[in-house]
DNA sequence: GCGTCACATATGTCTATACAAAAAGAAGTC
DNA sequence: GACTTCTTTTTGTATAGACATATGTGACGC
């Protein structure tokens, strides 16, 4: 499967067995002159398969001792932090959106703490609505650090939605992803359409370049409207 | 930093560069030749520096055109979620553990269809608490496929939270994990000592090996109590 | 029995070289 | 001008050999 390089099948081959039980955890996997005389291959290729594998934690290498299935003990996922929009279409409803609020000033303390800016400078506010079928889907509350993103102020937000502007013109180096439930804050409230006691998924993300700090959003999905999926197989080759 | 190996070396820096910033998406990496002769080192060197960037997706190497830095597009980050026992004990706070609920029967149709089982057979049910500071942490819903998992039925998870046995004794091949929020159920929510309004993160975990399902996790966590971080810097190192 | 040291073993890293494959660009052909 | 072919650059993969480093094991001495 996939290309068909020597180190790769090596690779693909030992993960494969690792994965099928067929070598549980603790298990010795063959030294690497065992796999070179198994495979006809030189040892650079055997470690060349190995080295990532060890790298993702599959397997434990020890000098003298050899390489064993290692037991997995952290649960790393990744997930797919999808577009709201091309969220909403992807289940087949109609996707809407609204500016509810723009605001360009400087930040107060609470904007900059959140913003992580060192000194006071100036931010664009927006609060914006997303629907799906007509009824509320997700509230995005966003800041943008206009010191890093200064075109963003003559960007009509009201036209198209920031997340997909911002990740079509800034380049971002560095983002931090919180998932967390809360109640909605008041406001959050009232603009979805929920009572305060409401569950919500509330996610916040702030995205660098550099040092320099970009934007910090937070988005609240009322917790009945939206669930985010991951999927993890422990390995990908 | 880390480890003092050349090839890490080159990678650090390299990958340094491009998450300052210093390098933009579509800036062009030296050639293979060039990093050799910047380095004094030879050309399998530089490779197996810029390769593992190349497989993370940080860069993307061309034959012929070259070596250049990849926008970030994907919002695709990766998530840990630890053990529980670990995330707790990582905070500096008491872990405490406690088997609520145990039980070992033919599933009903409700536990067939979240376990996904084909035709009924027997599942061990649990429910245990974990404490953080001698307060509820999360609850533990788990469905055991006993199928799967025919020695599950021997253990004692009074005194061994299950997710860590299974972990150490089932290797699994595929994992789907769901997130959420809800206000707990009314046995959950006593559990934890909640109102039946507060919000809750809710973590949905189901594991399979092969096509065979081993089990169904539901951790519910107070709202307050726990976030989920995720960080995507293009590069671990 | 117990601690110490030497050796064998297995991985870690690196070099120098070789050929293959893809593709941008140049040159030649119709 | 458009198409084809050739050249050259750059990465991809692999080999064989070398030395470094850590460590389990067993031999040795007490």
């Amino acid at each position: 499967m996939s290309e068909a390089t020597l180190h790769r099948r090596i690779r693909a081959e030992i993960a494969e067995r690792i994965r099928s039980g067929a070598w549980p955890p603790g298990h010795r996997v063959p030294s690497e002159h065992e796999l070179m005389a198994a495979y006809g291959c030189s040892r650079m290729t055997v470690n060349k398969a190995l080295a990532p594998l060890a790298e993702q934690g599959l397997i434990v290498r020890r000098r003298k001792a050899g390489t064993f299935v290692s037991r997995p003990r952290i649960h790393s996922v990744v997930l797919d932090i999808p577009d709201i929009a091309a969220e909403v279409t992807a289940r087949g409803e109609a996707y809407g959106y609204e500016l509810l609020g723009r605001a360009a000033r400087v930040a107060t303390s609470d904007e900059a703490e959140a913003l992580g800016l060192v000194r006071p400078g100036r931010i664009l506010s927006l609060r914006c609505l997303h629907r799906a079928a007509g009824r509320p889907f997700g509230l995005e509350e966003r800041l943008i650090n206009l010191a890093a993103v200064p075109e963003a102020a003559e960007v009509d937000f009201a036209a198209e939605p920031p997340g997909g502007w911002l990740l079509g013109h800034v380049p971002w180096t560095e983002a931090e992803h919180r998932i967390s439930a809360a109640h909605p804050s008041k406001s959050a409230a009232t603009a979805l359409g929920l009572p305060t006691t409401a569950a919500c998924l509330v996610l916040d993300r702030r995205t660098w370049r550099g040092d320099e700090r970009i934007t910090h959003v937070r988005l609240t999905f009322p917790g009945d409207a939206y669930d985010l999926v991951a999927r993890f197989s422990p390995q990908p080759g």
